[in-house]
DNA sequence: CGAAAGATTCAAAGCGCTTTGAAAACTTGC
DNA sequence: GCAAGTTTTCAAAGCGCTTTGAATCTTTCG
């Protein structure tokens, strides 16, 4: 029924063993030229590939990196960022034979389920995402010895584990000072939900930058939520017909900035000159456009590239098990686009 | 080092067989109830659980589902579509304890590639997904034996393979129609690359509507692309740039009508009064608010639910191989939102 | 030419699990 | 008390590969 010839056959049908067989297709040096040529063309001819399950289990190493998803978390995968960044880190894998497995755990027993998905095998070592603050799932990690490598950073932890981040804090300090540079004093942020470490970095800067000018930051202007275009919307007009509204805002996410623009279309209000937006940029490939003048500003730092570099972490670690934790701390790019401008309205008292 | 204990370890420790053991985990009936609770209770305590590999081996599945990614498309995993398909279809993967491995093929011998990853026996399955007109990976992995489901549809096949697809012909009509209702006559087409199967049934849809009312579709009208929020953008700007523009957009996603409406807002344009959008919306969850009056008007299908459909159709394959291919066409649900109002522009002498 | 060294090849064990066919331990019924 | 029947357990084979340690075949060289 399957037409799968297997390693026996092969080496059957040539009068080989099969040791000398696997050697010869794994490249090993002590099989005499042509019969490793012979062993390959018959390969060919027999349409033999390898089980990759058998291979596995005689090697222990299974060729699949995990991207774990806990259940509670199911809707990140939907997350444009999400699928960017797997774009990124995929392309590395099938480079060097890796394959991604999504799976997702019940988040009830995450010790449990952490150490069944070791044991298990299916992986050579896991990615994690959305780290939230005091992550528990690092020291779970480090405890049970897998290599990991997390998408960012979890505060509160003193262990030592391999991180790939963007500097978050400084960038919406940045962020926050731009706009405080060009008059704007009531600043509301739109940032992520709060208990994930980046949304706290992130607004710890945007902290920082007004409580350095005297400004106290009014808790009043501050949102958390999930990112998506439906939360800039609905805030962005909440806002806007509230009293005293903002006359910018600093969004953690380009489709959330995007909602907020279409709540100030819909009340006739023109971005960068009635209210200014600078947002985050993950640089989202269906998202960001080539453009030379940016519709955003933004601080910008590409997912992707991110994707790209956490898996060649895992990899080297794979290659090497016993090097030192790393980590790399990405730096964003602040880029003026059209969204951003001097502010005109009148000072509130509280100001300066 | 590893803490792993495995079955023989565990058999040992209790006294017992590795079969009685390896009976007792899974729910044979022949073992006591005494011992397999005790089993249990061994297993838990010793922290066993079984590996992947083996068992996999052992019984010829691997508990995986492959999602395989053209090398040469490797940026449609970027695709928020995708993203939210794949959310869709793990819920049910995860439901019934499958994995779901993201794989990237060279797309040079698809044949040879597609072959290996049946012999490699990682997969149960696998999902194609934005397949082609014509597409040459239907008649390859029917060949090859191994079960498949297609998202979408292949023209110009008559084998019968298992698929999910929406009506995309019969609701781009239904689009194009409900803006030849609303006066307009130059309706413009923004639909994906034309190499992609269900954008040709969308233009075919896109031009019947036309012609059924004795107009003649202008090529110049269309584009296809990549739907990205910048070729919304480009092209819209383009087009009322240009001599005698559209009044009216049908747009192939969410995004993308997002362009075409900032294109318009940066000529001052108003959407719905001066200028009319359609487009298709995949519920993308970051996208579309749960909103009372949706933002555009739009044919509006759920690709998170097409994602689950084909997720189960895949595993009843899987449960009852010997079943016929089954086909579920979706429909999609014409929502009028505010992207759409009469035409105000003076007709064209080529109207009516 | 024959021993030593080097190059190739091989048989068999093992990875950790499931499953077959047989054995052991209990129950019945007469 | 024992044959027959039922329940429970077991030893061993097998899934398809890699890898170890030994065997065979070639070559080299005194």
């Amino acid at each position: 029924m399957h037409g799968t010839t297997n390693l026996k056959q092969l080496a059957q049908s040539l009068g080989l063993s099969q040791t000398t067989v696997s050697r010869a297709l794994n490249g090993y040096p002590e099989v005499k030229e042509s019969t490793r040529k012979r062993v390959r063309q018959a390969a060919q001819q027999l349409n033999y590939s390898p089980n990759a399950r058998a291979r596995g289990l005689a090697t222990g190493r299974a060729m699949a990196i995990g991207h774990v998803i806990p259940s509670g978390n199911q809707h990140a995968t939907a997350n444009p960022v999400f699928a960017d960044f797997l774009a990124g880190a995929s392309g590395c894998y099938s480079q060097h034979g890796y394959d991604v497995v999504l799976t997702s755990i019940e988040d009830e027993d995450e010790q449990r389920a952490y150490r069944q998905i070791a044991a298990s095998g299916r992986f050579d070592g896991i990615i994690i995402q959305l780290p939230r603050v005091k992550d528990s799932r690092i020291p779970v990690l480090s405890a049970i010895g897998i290599p990991f490598v997390v998408h960012g950073r979890s505060s509160g932890t003193d262990l030592n584990y391999n991180w790939v981040d963007v500097n978050n804090k400084s960038s919406f300090k940045d962020a926050t000072n731009l706009l405080l540079d060009l008059g704007h004093r009531r600043i509301a942020l739109l940032n992520g939900p709060e208990s994930l470490d980046f949304a706290v970095r992130r607004q710890a800067g945007y902290v920082e930058a007004l409580t350095e000018r005297g400004l106290m930051p009014d808790p009043a202007l501050i949102r958390n939520a999930e990112m998506t275009e439906h939360f800039g919307h609905r805030e962005g007009r909440n806002f806007l017909q509230g009293a005293n509204p903002p006359t910018a805002f600093v969004v953690s996410s380009k489709l959330t900035g995007m909602g907020v623009r279409r709540a100030l279309d819909e009340r006739g209000l023109r971005v960068g000159r009635d209210v200014s937006i600078v947002t985050h940029d993950d640089v989202i490939s269906y998202l960001t456009a080539p453009d030379a003048i940016s519709q955003f500003t933004a601080t910008r730092s590409s997912v992707r590239e991110a994707g790209r570099l956490v898996a060649e972490m895992l990899i080297s670690i794979l290659n090497e098990p016993t090097r030192r934790p790393e980590n790399v701390l990405l730096k964003t790019e602040l880029v003026i686009g059209q969204s951003t401008g001097p502010c005109r309205q009148p000072q509130g008292p509280a100001a300066d």
